[in-house]
DNA sequence: CAGCATCACTGGTCTAGACCACTTTGGTCT
DNA sequence: AGACCAAAGTGGTCTAGACCAGTGATGCTG
């Protein structure tokens, strides 16, 4: 299906690709597996990478890297010892302040989570920050992961000053929604966060529990979250896979009398995972 | 500084990290690289590649995919033909409906943006369901270049109803704010935007304009607003380098009554770029 | 028949080495 | 001095081939 082509390097393009640029072997060979994929519905297969390295006349690194790409667009679903699969198109998840049950439960999804892991760890200096504590405070660390259409979604990893909460931890449990017993327990209503959004590369804990490649990007969503009288409740992280959802946010015009909207933020250093 | 440790791709990890699960080998590099340059200044070099491959005892191709990922979190900056060096955090960049121009005059950054190409295309059928025209009406396609502190910042490029706002594309030009031209010369004001946010892999003309390397995860915002009557006003997609630029939204809870939130958009299908 | 080993085939990791494209440096020629 | 050129050194692309790890069908064994 396409002749020898054998070459150097450098990659020399295709008739039927433009010239002047010198684009690199790997995205042409995307572009046209991208013509392939189009032709295909989500679940179909395309042929195993050995043999489209032969039927490109390339090596299977450069068919890889082409996959790849095609796999962090979304486009593609890879799978070991299964095979590559054309993907369903990204979901769309709302960038707003609601628990993540209510959110569900209003879409209607076959949704829930999993509790992974409830502790507690000692504040350093950025979490005191965040949370108002002192450093070195005890701090409640909640680790779940959000299920979607049977499908893990997201890890969310959520942090709250201990002291101001007792006995929470007990009350957690597989879908039990965080907000609403901060609500009937504690009387602590959640009235605005700050979220930060990022893309990262995946790391072997979060690519094996999410089901996707370790140096994926995925996307990492970061809130700090404040009550109806200002003080802070809750720092959270959750990492969602960047081929698989993207984010809506609503905006509005800032109201006139706003603050600066931060500054640029040189913010604190690199999270170690 | 490591011995040997000859033997087969399993990664058979260092005494020095934990056992159990088997990281791959680059991760473990990745650690290591992860440390030297933690006791880096923003600006300071790291060994080149051939060096590091050497005294870890791997090959290139490893070492380089360690780098890679690192350079994808934002904490190094790699120069064809200069080296490999410590790179400054990442900056945040407000998610709210302003204008690019007032944004940055507000956080007195010496910024500008340069006007790339300025054309009419006809609108197929998204765009325009996105605009409110009819499908093959002519639409007036914008494409600046965002600079910030002399460094690009963001490729971006916004559509308008071109039947909407005649002699608008002769009154555009580097520095120009487009918003500003709406309500001063149109009397049209933007009052809520729906933006979503991905991740995506740079194109070869993307790296280009923004100095990074074809593959590497990008932001991409897309922007669909409209004015104070509630007609939709421009359709525009920003791409962001995904190293160097996080976004943060001010989020509220949702007012009682309001509509269920878009659901789970299984959206248009992929862009063609 | 149920359970289990085996094997072929998938994608994932790794190697060693080649060449390309770009930047910098230092030397040479004008 | 200044302009030019060549070489060395950097990261970027590509190859061909090896082995690892998960999947699922095949056929064997109890």
């Amino acid at each position: 299906m396409r002749t020898a082509e054998a070459g150097p390097a450098a990659a020399t393009v295709g008739a039927d690709e433009q010239p002047g640029k010198q684009y690199p072997k790997y995205y042409v060979v995307k572009g046209h597996l991208a013509e392939m994929l189009a032709r295909l519905s989500p679940g179909e297969p395309l042929p195993p990478e050995r043999t489209l390295a032969e039927s490109f006349a390339t090596s299977r690194t450069t068919i890889r890297q082409a996959l790849r790409e095609l796999t962090i667009e979304g486009r593609l679903v890879r799978m070991q010892g299964r095979g590559t699969f054309a993907a369903l198109p990204k979901m769309a998840q709302p960038l707003q302040l609601t628990s993540y049950t209510e959110d569900m439960r209003r879409q209607g999804l076959p949704s829930r989570s999993r509790l992974l892991s409830v502790g507690y760890v000692r504040a350093d200096e950025e979490l005191a920050w965040r949370l108002g504590t002192k450093v070195r405070a005890r701090v409640l660390r909640v680790e779940r992961l959000r299920i979607a259409n049977d499908e893990p979604m997201a890890i969310e990893t959520t942090h709250l000053d201990a002291a101001r909460f007792p006995g929470l931890a007990r009350r957690l449990g597989d879908s039990v929604s965080l907000y609403a017993l901060l609500a009937t327990e504690y009387g602590v209503h959640l009235a605005e966060a700050e979220e930060t959004i990022e893309t990262v590369p995946a790391a072997p804990r979060e690519a094996e529990m999410l089901e996707t490649t370790v140096g994926y990007p995925m996307l990492l969503l970061t809130r700090h979250s404040r009550d109806t009288e200002g003080r802070p409740v809750e720092f959270a992280s959750s990492f969602y896979r960047g081929d698989r959802y993207k984010f809506v946010a609503q905006l509005r015009p800032p109201a006139p009398g706003t603050r600066p909207a931060a500054a640029p933020i040189p913010n604190p250093g690199h999270r170690d995972r």
